[in-house]
DNA sequence: CATGAAACAACCAATATTGAACCAATTATT
DNA sequence: AATAATTGGTTCAATATTGGTTGTTTCATG
């Protein structure tokens, strides 16, 4: 137990879901049984079982008669060793799936304000072609922006995930390569164009801007490579 | 109270405040009670309950007669928010942008080995008919099993994200109604024939079924709604 | 002196914890 | 195959803990 903190079964509750969470038990695993715990915390096995079904609760654990308490979470980690096993080509291939499917849904969802808050996320980007961090960072703001336009949560939830690895591929280092003051600039004329069409509503010119976008950074990413 | 001087409800509050946004007690934890948080802040209990009563104004904690005052403040960490709130029609719409581009990527970079695992998972999926949730769960397998022949780590882990929301959408509950034997086998046909597409590497036909199969989910679920 | 914040104290009602015994399902052992 | 050991599920009553409440006292401040 932390100290400076008192038992209670909500308070191991949150210990063994941190516990969890660190990856002290993995996916699978099954947790000691409720009498261990109960000697472990130094409480009665009534508590710890109010605490486990708390777990329960939150689909962090599953309980079987006879058998035990198993972990049920499944820990984000996959992701980054997805991450970290794709390479930047194969991320633009992810992206050619999403994002044209984004822009169209944008196209037919977005009300007035995500156009607005769109066009201001435009300008920064039009403000930042100076310095490449800066133009990513507004790159990142602009795009998760178009996704916040679909009102599709999952969309918006998926873009995040696959801007974070964005963020830790090899892309990263290559940026600065790409990134000349001219290729930002021609991105932007993409990113105006891409605004222009979202907001007349013009699905057609969105999905070809969209194209020639993913297509235009796969070859870039191919220039770098030489 | 004389000023440079420390004490009183509002200092203790602060405090507090700045242990739980620090992460000190996290959500859902218990505080100790007030009695020992007199006791370490060295004031009485009715200045404590003072401060507490700050705290539970500004929607920090929450106390309950006879239990004690319980963390609610959170921070976000929103994975399972955003499948909370995604209706199975937008995760349709999610699902029209993936999958079309994994079975694109699919048809290119699928080996022997692959396919052969997507014919087992086939097989699976026609021995399945007689029940509903045996169905769904070799339905699972076959989609994951296309995604793995695409090659691409990050398509693999991104199929996994959608196919867990869509385990834990309301399609879950309507499953049972639009999942008739005769609906099964159906769905098969068009199961068996993706297989072949993509077995032959025929990228037009293999796109062709994704896109009814997503049109016919769409309008299967429409349906169920009335 | 009047005021208000804080300390101290006693009690109430709600809730949690404990300890125990026993059940039911599973798993390990013989 | 039969048996024993392990493990989660359930119930109950006694006890401890905890926030809520009320009242009095102390003391620095204006």
């Amino acid at each position: 137990m932390r100290p400076g903190t008192i038992g209670g079964a909500a308070n191991i509750a949150v210990e063994l879901r941190q516990a969890i969470l660190l990856g002290d038990f993995l996916h699978g695993e099954k947790l000691p049984p409720e009498r261990a715990l109960a000697e472990t915390f130094g409480s009665s096995r009534n508590t710890v079982r109010e605490a486990l079904r708390l777990l329960e609760e939150d689909g962090m654990v599953a309980r079987r008669i006879g058998s035990g308490t198993y972990v049920t979470f499944k820990n984000d980690s996959d992701r980054d060793e997805a991450a970290e096993a794709t390479s930047p080509l194969e991320l633009i291939d992810v992206r050619a799936g999403v994002e044209p499917q984004m822009v169209r849904l944008a196209v037919q969802n977005a009300g007035n304000r995500d156009i607005n808050r769109l066009e201001v996320a435009l300008l920064r980007l039009e403000r930042s072609t100076d310095d490449y961090r800066r133009f990513s960072r507004a790159d990142e703001a602009f795009h998760l922006c178009l996704a916040e336009c679909t009102r599709n949560p999952m969309m918006v939830w998926l873009y995040r995930q696959v801007n974070e690895v964005r963020g830790n591929a090899l892309w990263y280092g290559v940026r600065g390569k790409i990134l000349t003051t001219a290729r930002m600039e021609e991105y932007n004329t993409e990113h105006r164009a891409l605004y222009e069409a979202v907001r007349t509503r013009n699905m057609e010119r969105a999905l070809s801007i969209i194209g020639v976008h993913l297509e235009q950074a796969k070859s870039d990413l191919l220039g770098a490579v030489d």
